[in-house]
DNA sequence: CGCTCAATTGAGCAACTTCAAAATTAGTGG
DNA sequence: CCACTAATTTTGAAGTTGCTCAATTGAGCG
């Protein structure tokens, strides 16, 4: 399943659309396609990363192991997400691991080429600015809602932004499956804690869950809740 | 208390020593000094701001109001930082408010100056991606943080973090004061809970206050809780 | 001295965590 | 396709942590 970069529309989702034909022939010739199967790690916390990982199928979670020994998942990143950016950026090693949440075709763009790029293309170094301030301001509001909402809203907010990037599937179910452990990995609490909210959330027919499918049924009630004008 | 650029240190601190002698003149005509008293705004979260702000003395926070009307302290900055570069480079009106923690003197550059180095100096753009780089990695150790460890660990964390940054003053304590709600402010946490941790610290003789005033003894020990090996 | 704001303490309540066990689902090999 | 094992989900219950409201103390200031 090989194939040119040139030629790729999932260049058109991050920063690489700002190279130009030379660039993308460059890079597209010392690229290198992988497959990566469900549950498999991208890269590891610590790992001394030669180049980044541009999602062209699957997802991933980008999660960080805290001192007690859970892991806090940082971001769900899916096709046309450019993963260790931040790290190949600051030559350091990721401070994230990336693991495969279903089977992904990732490409792998060494950094010498990056780096190339950005001294040679002030228009693609913009655009990694850019990307990264929008990474930053997320973050932001991410510590924001850590500190400050409870869990029910931080699942509710979740569930919407699940539908909102996953889409549904013919039954109205949000188009993924995530296990309990990653959902409450995201929203950062125990599994029980995220099984009861979701529970409760079922119960008052806010949601629908089948097995782990999850649909939403009321989602002005639940932006409510995210926004604490209900409970 | 007018000074030139050229002459300032303080932007060895910060992305703009990667500016060149000819930069530094044309930022330096058009930069603005400015004194803010304490507790006056620098900028408010919603606000477009014309350019960024650099902090040549005084201590500032950052922070972001929640929904629930508590606002949650994202940064501190100090002497050297750049406060408004991620709104400025993404053109997005501000996502955070900054207020001086005492008397404060600034340096407003316009962001016209500042896209004019954007555009033509490609060292300036590569420091700027640096930082906000750094500034997403220490994003999302707060998040962990803020996920996973408990009101006593993040205090712990956080009054390591504020010796370390201003260091002690003759008596050993912390250079800088905070009130109690800012505190908590930084650590996500209602005052109550940070003043009863503070005070557990005290009678365990792991830190000393005096008023307002807090230092540190035993600082082996407050890593090991927020390492989560003690408690 | 009286006023105002910050800090502290107390007490009750709600939210979360943790550990344990039961129920369900998924996966594997025959 | 079934049976069996492993893994995940769900529920229960006890124990902590942290939140909120209210009252008290303390410090700074005109």
């Amino acid at each position: 399943m090989e194939s040119r970069c040139e030629n790729c529309i999932i260049r058109q989702l991050n920063a690489l659309k700002a190279l130009d034909k030379n660039e993308l022939k460059r890079i597209s010739d010392t690229k290198i396609s992988k497959n990566i199967k469900k549950g498999d790690f991208l890269f590891e916390e610590g790992e001394k990363l030669n180049g980044v990982f541009c999602v062209r199928n699957g997802v991933s979670k980008l999660s960080k192991m805290s001192d007690n020994g859970k892991d806090q998942i940082i971001k769900i990143a899916t096709k046309g997400e450019v993963l260790g950016q931040r790290s190949v950026i600051s030559e350091e090693s990721t401070n994230l691991s990336a693991i495969a949440l279903n089977d992904m075709e990732v490409c792998f763009i060494p950094k010498t080429e990056l780096a190339e790029s950005v001294n040679t293309n002030p228009n693609f170094t913009k655009e990694l600015l850019l990307q990264m301030a929008t990474d930053l301001k997320i973050a932001d509001n991410i510590i924001v809602n850590m500190a400050q909402k409870n869990v029910r809203q931080r699942i509710s907010e979740l569930l919407l932004y699940l539908e909102d990037t996953f889409n549904i599937d013919d039954e109205g179910f949000i188009g993924m499956v995530f296990t309990r452990e990653d959902i409450a990995g995201i929203v950062g609490t125990a599994k029980e804690a995220c099984i009861r909210a979701l529970s409760k959330l079922n119960k008052e027919s806010l949601i629908t869950i089948k097995g782990k499918r999850i649909k939403l049924d009321n989602k002005t009630k639940l932006q409510a809740i995210v926004d604490g004008l209900a409970n």
